[in-house]
DNA sequence: AAATCCATCAACCGCAGTGCC
DNA sequence: GGGCACTGCGGTTGATGGATT
């Protein structure tokens, strides 16, 4: 035996709410709230509706606040990054935008964005913004990707960025840096999503073979990284460094999930962050700093790199802090 | 002007997760 | 612990209107 349906389907009107319905759903929200029971809510406020049915066009359409209409570069570029960093978790992807729903996003990806993203000139200033990922072979510096098809983008998002475990969502350990700001959209905007970053990491479990500081090897994309290809790394460091108006701060998390993570850094304001795991617990105790002492140095970026310890000390014992 | 195609987006559907009894 | 009710989420559908033939 099946589940019971959640309303009498034969007496739920269905289809697009006429301007009464909804003038009826939004008084009797505004009245009496939902009650905590979308289920009883219709019945209670005089329509022939589905209470899931209610609570969508509440929450998409009637609700205060509600943003319609175009798209703002920003939005997109944070509908991109989070896309390629946690796939298509739209409600969540919604909760940094103020003012969207997921549903408006998800038709916005499904119907613009997507096709935007793949169309785009190769060299056109928006394209260059984001730094592609790569599976092992970096491209010589400088240069961009001149296509991607869209299971390469999905691959990108699916194993080399950066895949949030469950625990990144909880207020303690999601971005902390961004999240203690007044204005998330507003550090967003001024920092991840306008500048180039990369961002190392994968899988939790696919990322390092040991949780207990033993691993010898940093890993990203769920991938440890071998001595050889710290080159690559190094790409984007030099890329940075040759471009002023970029700027990465080498991060490395850690605990369970040893990640190596290239961020961005907003000149203006000296406001740094990481995208990463963060928990590891002191990172000052870590020995794997070693490993990214060697791979600034074998870089040829000694001079301009170095290890800030007091801001470690101070802004975050699950970050430790590089500039140049 | 009519037919067809295509893009958009509101709404639906089914499933997973959660809490309560 | 199991069953049920309910919520929330993401994928999909279908109505609509504009563009094209």
């Amino acid at each position: 035996m099946g589940r019971a349906p959640c309303c009498d389907k034969a007496n739920v009107k269905k289809g697009p709410w006429s301007p009464e319905e909804d003038v009826k759903l939004k008084e009797y929200i505004e009245k009496y709230g939902t009650g905590g029971n979308w289920i009883a809510l219709p019945q209670k406020a005089g329509l022939k509706r589905c209470g899931k049915s209610c609570r969508l066009r509440w929450l998409n359409y009637l609700r205060p606040n509600i943003k319609h209409g175009e798209f703002s570069e920003n939005e997109d570029k944070i509908i991109c990054s989070l896309f390629a960093s946690i796939g298509s978790r739209w409600s969540i992807i919604a909760a940094q935008l103020p003012g969207r729903t997921d549903n408006d996003i998800k038709n916005y990806w499904n119907t613009k964005l997507k096709k935007k993203l793949l169309g785009m000139p190769p060299n056109s200033p928006h394209h260059q913004k984001k730094l592609p990922c790569y599976n092992n072979n970096p491209p010589p510096l400088h240069q961009t990707p001149t296509s991607q098809s869209l299971s390469s983008l999905f691959s990108c998002a699916n194993n080399n960025y950066y895949t949030p475990s469950k625990s990144l969502f909880e207020p303690a350990s999601f971005l902390p840096n961004l999240t203690s700001t007044s204005s998330l959209l507003e550090t967003q905007d001024q920092t991840l999503f306008s500048s180039n970053y990369l961002m190392f990491g994968g899988d939790n479990q696919a990322s390092c073979s040991s949780s207990d500081g033993s691993c010898s090897q940093i890993s990203y994309g769920g991938k440890e990284i071998k001595q050889e290809e710290m080159g690559f790394v190094q790409s984007y460091i030099s890329s940075g460094l040759e471009d002023h108006n970029q700027k990465f701060m080498l991060g490395y998390g850690g605990g369970d999930d040893r990640n190596l993570n290239i961020c961005g850094e907003d000149k203006s304001s000296g406001y740094n962050f990481v995208v990463g795991d963060h928990r590891i617990q002191n990172p000052l105790d870590y020995d794997q700093h070693q490993d990214i002492k060697q791979l600034i140095s074998t870089n040829g970026c000694n001079n301009n790199f170095f290890f800030d310890e007091n801001k470690t000390q101070q802004q975050d014992q699950k970050v430790m802090y590089y500039y140049y």
